[in-house]
DNA sequence: TGGTTGCTTGGCTATATTGCCAAATGTAGA
DNA sequence: TCTACATTTGGCAATATAGCCAAGCAACCA
């Protein structure tokens, strides 16, 4: 691979790996329904301001979410709605993966 | 998070952490093309057969490839193409964000 | 000016991931 | 059976990531 090359794989898989923990999917879901600040993230999640904060600017650093600061308050938005249509084939993956576990289930039973 | 919702993004998480390694994506891109023996993979990368078999192992766990055994050689296949679809979002993010980078340094120009 | 709120940053430890080497495995042919 | 070939596995050191606490900072209010 070429250094060019090598350079545009590692851009993509920043990108991949900005989405590449629960909390963050979760907070790129939640976005999606409209932007959101801090507190309101940080609450569902039951998690430390710290945490969140750090997840967001992971987010933020890939280029998915758009930070404005109004008054006190830190608004997060989705800026890349597209990444939304990608999360039905990690749903079909995951689904396919349950019905061969289910597959290897039921065949283990009739031996 | 109820402990269901959180193992369902756990389960997400996974296909993109698989995806979020240059090498892995240029596999998957890769076999987008067709299916493919590990020889076939390791000579462009120009790393370890040990590499790139553990990268074939991680894709294999989450789902998105195939293997199957014929003769010495073993063949990967891309399982869910649907990733694939999902490649131009990415670049548009990386899009976004060079294009974002250009407009700081021609601002900084200006100043 | 001082205090409070909302959030980010620094620093730390625990844990996970990567890539290399060496060794093991399974398959085919001599 | 012995050997070569194609690939996987185990083990290890280097590096990266996660989550917690404490400290910092900016905006607002008293």
């Amino acid at each position: 691979m070429k250094k060019e090359e090598k350079n545009l794989y590692e851009a993509k898989a920043k990108i991949f790996k900005a989405l590449a923990h629960p909390t963050r999917l979760w907070i790129t879901e939640k976005l999606a329904q409209g932007e959101c600040c801090v507190y309101n993230l940080v609450e569902p999640l039951d998690a430390d301001f710290s945490t969140v904060s750090k997840h967001l600017s992971v987010l933020k650093e890939a280029g998915i979410v758009d930070d404005e600061k109004r008054g006190k308050q830190v608004y997060y938005s989705l800026k890349v709605p597209c990444v939304l249509s990608f999360m039905s084939c990690v749903e079909d993956v995951i689904e396919n993966r349950i019905r061969e576990q289910v597959g290897l289930f039921s065949r283990r039973k009739i031996v």
